[in-house]
RNA sequence: CGGACCGUGGUGUAAUGGCAACAUACACGCUUCGGGUGCGUGUGAUUCUGGGUUCAAAUCCCAGCGGUCCGACCA
């Protein structure tokens, strides 16, 4: 559904807001609220809740459609659910008094209480058995990508850790448990790909996680990172892997590695400890939900039976600042190209590069256009390595000495000199 | 929720009991023009809030609010 896309887009630098910072805000530690901060990706409005300005709104958005694709993929069908929920449905699931970060408010006229959602079962589970399900209608797919909002207790790590966030959330509905396995593996795939997508493939772990009181295990999705704060054990032993130079690679989160400090695939003892951050999990729900809302379904025969239910979750920001995380370097963010904000970088030195900023626009690529007139090279420079898209492109009397425009791709050392009707090709 | 540290122009810092200073950003002028160019002029702060001590508080004390980090917690 191509209409959820954003558009393809250019951006004269004079006219973005805001400008980027010379000095690292001094009440961020992590690197991720540092570096978004600078390049005026984000605005800390206070602890734990973030404005998304215009190059870290399209970031989010690059993001969310690429998430969106992989869900409409999965057969998911997008919905929007309210932030405000009733106190009755979490009091019917015993979680209003005992989801200890929930943030729950009273409503000035009627005294009416109410929650503000950190998670949806409350209200897609009654939402769903409105309608009178048969064994017809499922398995069935809902999702969205919502704000969500929880009371922490200690709010972390610039955008890794907040009171509000935005999450793509999946629940899956099926006739039976065999059904929910199929999807549960089936979206273990889908979440790779997106993580994939995002340039944290190769350092994003499904790990084994408590599964809590349903299941022996549930899977998170671990983004090795020193600014994680969990720790996860990969495997490194190399049972049924010779030809491998990798070990098995089977990630453990610490909760689990306590109890069990073997590899549940292929039964080694050798391990990797790393740090990682959280970025998607997903469980095996059964009928935790489905029961005390009364979701049932009819079967062939005409008996009504608890739905089984799974859901699914990836956290936007989250994802955001790991993908931060994962790559910059002392100068500035370095953007996978799938997330990047725009394509290429054009700055205007000593001449005019109009032209070829019409060029790239005629093309269809997003180009951000650093046309400013009261701003050296050197902070050009500077700004575009902090800014972190793929490509900066020059042209300045330098190259036209060459008859050459420069293209320098962000994180290599060496720009390269190549011809205008090259371009095109190159940034492919 | 326990502990530690912190709160000064938009941003980053200085002043530790005695005229709130500097850099940057911003405005104007000149200069420079391939890695934050140099210079001048100007705007901008009730020093988080409230109370206390003192002739005098940004500075010391108490309380609150806010921030970061460590720990606990984390469907």
């Amino acid at each position: 559904m191509d209409f959820f896309n954003v558009k393809f887009k250019t951006m004269r630098q004079s006219k973005l807001f805001p400008k980027t910072l010379r000095e690292d805000p001094k009440d961020e530690v992590s690197i991720n609220a540092k570096l978004l901060i600078r390049g005026g990706f984000i605005d800390k409005l206070m602890g734990g809740v973030y404005s998304f300005l215009p190059l870290g709104f399209c970031v989010l958005k690059k993001i969310e459609n690429i998430i969106r694709e992989e869900m409409e993929a999965a057969g998911g069908q997008e919905i929007l659910m309210p932030v405000i929920q009733p106190k009755e449905n979490w009091l019917i699931t015993k979680r209003w008094d005992t989801y200890d970060t929930l943030f729950k408010f009273a409503s000035f006229y009627s005294k009416t209480e109410f929650a503000l959602g950190p998670t949806h079962e409350e209200i897609i589970s009654p939402l769903v058995g409105k309608f009178s399900l048969s064994y017809k209608n499922l398995p069935l797919y809902l999702f969205q990508i919502q704000t969500k909002l929880r009371d922490e207790k200690r709010v972390k790590a610039g955008i890794l850790r907040g009171r509000e966030f935005i999450m793509k959330d999946l629940y899956s509905f099926h006739t039976d448990e065999k059904d929910l396995d199929r999807y549960y593996e089936k979206m273990k795939k889908h979440y790779m790909n997106i993580f994939k997508k995002c340039g944290v493939g190769d350092k994003t772990f499904i790990t084994f996680a408590s599964g809590g009181t349903f299941s022996k295990y549930s899977h998170e999705f671990q983004t090795v990172t020193e600014a994680g704060e969990d720790k996860i054990f990969i495997c490194d032993s190399h049972a049924g892997k010779q030809n491998s130079n990798k070990g098995c690679q089977t990630a453990i989160n610490k909760e689990i590695f306590d109890e069990q400090n073997f590899c549940p695939v292929c039964k080694g003892k050798k391990f990797k400890e790393k740090k990682a951050i959280e970025i998607g999990n997903i469980f095996k729900l059964k009928t935790k939900y489905s029961s005390p809302f009364g979701l049932k379904f009819t079967d062939k025969d005409g008996n009504n039976k608890d739905v089984i239910m799974g859901c699914y979750g990836i956290g936007l920001g989250r994802l955001l600042g790991a993908i931060v995380e994962v790559h910059h370097d002392s100068k500035g963010i370095i953007w996978p190209e799938s997330v990047s904000p725009f394509k290429i970088h054009l700055l205007e030195l000593d001449r005019s590069v109009r032209d070829l900023y019409a060029y790239l626009n005629k093309n269809g690529i997003e180009v951000l256009y650093d046309d400013r007139k009261d701003v050296t090279a050197g902070e050009k420079f500077n700004d575009a390595d902090l800014l972190g898209i793929p490509y900066r492109v020059i042209v300045s009397k330098k190259t036209l000495k060459a008859g050459k425009i420069e293209v320098k791709k962000r994180g290599s050392e060496k720009p390269k000199l190549i011809l205008k009707k090259d371009l095109l090709r190159y940034v492919k």
